[in-house]
DNA sequence: GTCTATATTCCGATAGAC
DNA sequence: GTCTATCGGAATATAGAC
């Protein structure tokens, strides 16, 4: 793969495993095996990084929801909780999560593009609950938009409580998210 | 107030509103305008001071636990959730969703003590979903465990998301969590 | 595109005077 | 208990050689 790409790969490791400012530079070049500035040529501030970081995550998303255009919604929703699913088995939050935790230490650029991608995941969401109540396979009485946001929460402060929890309470709240849903 | 009270109180806002890793014993000595050494006399080191964050966390916690002993289970969990109606209006996180994206970054005390007020919260909210079902105050169909999760997941993460999206949102999830344990 | 070398700033922490 | 002064280290970032 590209250094570029590899960049980008390492540094959103690091901010899902420690935080955003708690990983530098040197913990990039040390992984590549090259030098800090040659980290520099590709991002000139970490601020360069951190934005590249959430808009491959965005793109993420927008591959995987044209994976899924044709899928039922109760397969659309278990592409969608996946994400988290191998997030918890590589004990790393989500980025949201951990750029949000740290969000007034960032520059505006990241908090704009990060606020992109909870508009996109907060809307892909509310269109699959809305499919999956239309065609009678989803059951919820509350706001479409609120629903998914109790969905999306659940999820991402799974993953950071049961880092202090037990690792077995996390499938069972995947679980319970879509029999509460389906049944 | 002390120094001391004050030093933790502070502390306690820059890491719910910055992130351990972002604020500085130089921060707290700006606010309290004294300086750094002084900081250093009262907390040798960060640890140190982190340990006694969360430390008072749980004694706060154990306080409202007590003033609420005799209530009813409805009140108990309003009171619950109103720690975090009052982080939501002070724009700050809860320390356990703070600490919990920079864990693997703090030294094993401050992992310790954390799993402590982790392990408090969860005791506690299970004890009141109990108590509200078998006074037939609160319907619930899934294991206590997971929903008293379920319901922290969603007030931990709702205070992360709702930096990004409304701060409406907020107010309609802690609703909904009443409603549903209520009708 | 990667390197060496360096500038600058900030951080946690300590010694010792008052 | 607070101060001045300072140490050692690490961070982001840049200049210029290869």
């Amino acid at each position: 793969m590209d250094t570029r790409s590899e960049i980008i790969r390492i540094g959103d490791t690091l901010i899902r495993e420690k935080g955003y400012n708690a990983f530098s530079f040197s913990d990039i070049s040390k992984q590549l095996k090259i030098k800090n500035a040659s980290i520099h040529y590709h991002f000139p501030t970490k601020t360069l990084l951190g934005v590249s970081i959430v808009r491959e995550h965005i793109q993420q998303l927008e591959i995987l929801k044209q994976k899924n255009s044709k899928k039922d919604p109760l397969d659309k929703l278990n592409s969608f909780l996946s994400i988290y699913s191998t997030a918890r088995s590589e004990n790393k939050v989500c980025l949201v999560g951990s750029l949000a935790t740290d969000l007034y230490t960032v520059d505006e650029e990241v908090q704009l593009e990060l606020k992109k991608l909870v508009t996109n995941i907060l809307q892909w969401v509310i269109e699959i609950l809305d499919e999956g109540k239309s065609k009678k396979k989803f059951k919820f009485q509350i706001p479409t938009r609120i629903k998914a946001i109790m969905i999306i929460t659940n999820m991402l402060a799974s993953l950071q409580l049961t880092r202090l929890t037990n690792e077995k309470d996390f499938q069972q709240i995947k679980q319970t998210i879509i029999k509460d849903l389906t049944e």
